[in-house]
DNA sequence: TGAATTTCTGAACACTGTTCAGTAGCTTTG
DNA sequence: CAAAGCTACTGAACAGTGTTCAGAAATTCA
């Protein structure tokens, strides 16, 4: 069974590889402007190669967008040693917002772009689910310490979601420029109008 | 100067039939899955009589971007007529989300479409700038009746348009799935997120 | 070594946005 | 009214896209 090992873990290789250089050259480029063609001359395999690996330019899509998923769940993991969940909260939401700052086209990927659900069910979204049960369990455990006292947990954890990922779409696709003439920049956008969220919560 | 004018208004005409043909597949097809030579058909011209009328498939993605905010700003003109200006953001902010549910592609044209921004400054965002301001006039007139007392409007409108914008995009873009585990509907979503949001802005 | 199998190639297909030489038809002029 | 001029339009062509597949090359097995 070595050599049949040898070609699975080779056939990962490849796979890995690919990706690689695709998420390299999405990151430069975009998902749109980034052909198979391209990704293939980096890796040095002819094009035709590359769908012996991946069905289509879609299921590429798809395990960078897992990929995404566990970048920022890593990002969440310090998060536990927060012992206020409130503060754990407000944490996450920068942490959020600053994955979505710098990296802009991982955001883009997991939460923006229009995901081809060809998939069907098939559990593609399960890291997203994740993520999401991540925020409602803090929110649980800031409502046993009195915060949000009556409140829903599915109906706050979704407006919550929103705006944090409002004002990363926004930025990410370049809306906040709205605010050219007032001389305010998107970092700065970003960073005060979660403040002003953060006191909204603590008031809720 | 009649032939001079009729020959002006036969070349509005063909724009306003060439959009007219546009905006009915992109509402049905999306910008990107719409081609030139789909919209020559629809017409019955071919695909090189559109350049003379656009320079780029773009420059018909920039009048259906205005024409949207012809329409959202035509749909909140109405709420003039709500003399209390905290209720006239409450429905605001309804008729924004209820034009994203309704309108889900033009919605998607002009705040999530990643915008070709070659026109660089060209006033192209003027129709945004508008919309933005009259929502930054409302909440001025909020803080003469004594609400948001210190807030600054920039950072207070910026949270506000993130949170309703963060609803409608993640309806656009079928990332309210991610509630179906929880038998969860996006318009349900929406209203009683959009709820839990208000019930924010009154305490804040 | 020779046959069988796997891996890879690159030309080809059908599509895309865009350009431009050429044509058909309307407008003006002689 | 015919000829010239102009304008609107055509559709083939270019360079790009995702994807397929017959055949070549390399590897594995007998």
């Amino acid at each position: 069974m070595t050599i049949a090992a040898r070609k699975q873990r080779e056939k990962e290789e490849m796979r890995a590889l690919i990706l690689d250089a695709a998420r390299k050259i999405f990151l430069e480029k975009g998902y749109e402007h980034t052909s198979i063609r391209t990704i293939a001359e980096k890796i040095e395999y002819s094009p035709g190669t590359i769908y012996l690996y991946f069905k289509e330019k879609d299921e590429i899509f798809h395990a960078l967008h897992e990929e995404g998923f566990r970048r920022l769940l890593e990002k969440m993991q310090p998060l536990e040693h927060v012992a206020e969940p409130f503060e754990r909260l407000k944490a996450m939401g920068l942490v959020y917002l600053d994955f979505a700052k710098n990296n802009k086209d991982f955001y883009d990927l997991m939460f923006i772009m229009q995901a081809p659900i060809k998939h069907e069910g098939h559990e593609e979204w399960e890291m997203g689910h994740r993520t999401l049960n991540y925020l409602k369990n803090v929110l649980r455990q800031c409502q046993q310490k009195g915060h949000f006292q009556g409140r829903d947990i599915e109906y706050l954890s979704f407006t919550i979601w929103s705006t944090v990922h409002g004002m990363s779409a926004l930025y990410c696709r370049d809306r906040c420029k709205a605010y050219h003439d007032v001389a305010l920049e998107p970092a700065d956008l970003m960073e005060n109008g979660y403040k002003t969220f953060v006191a909204m919560l603590e008031k809720l």
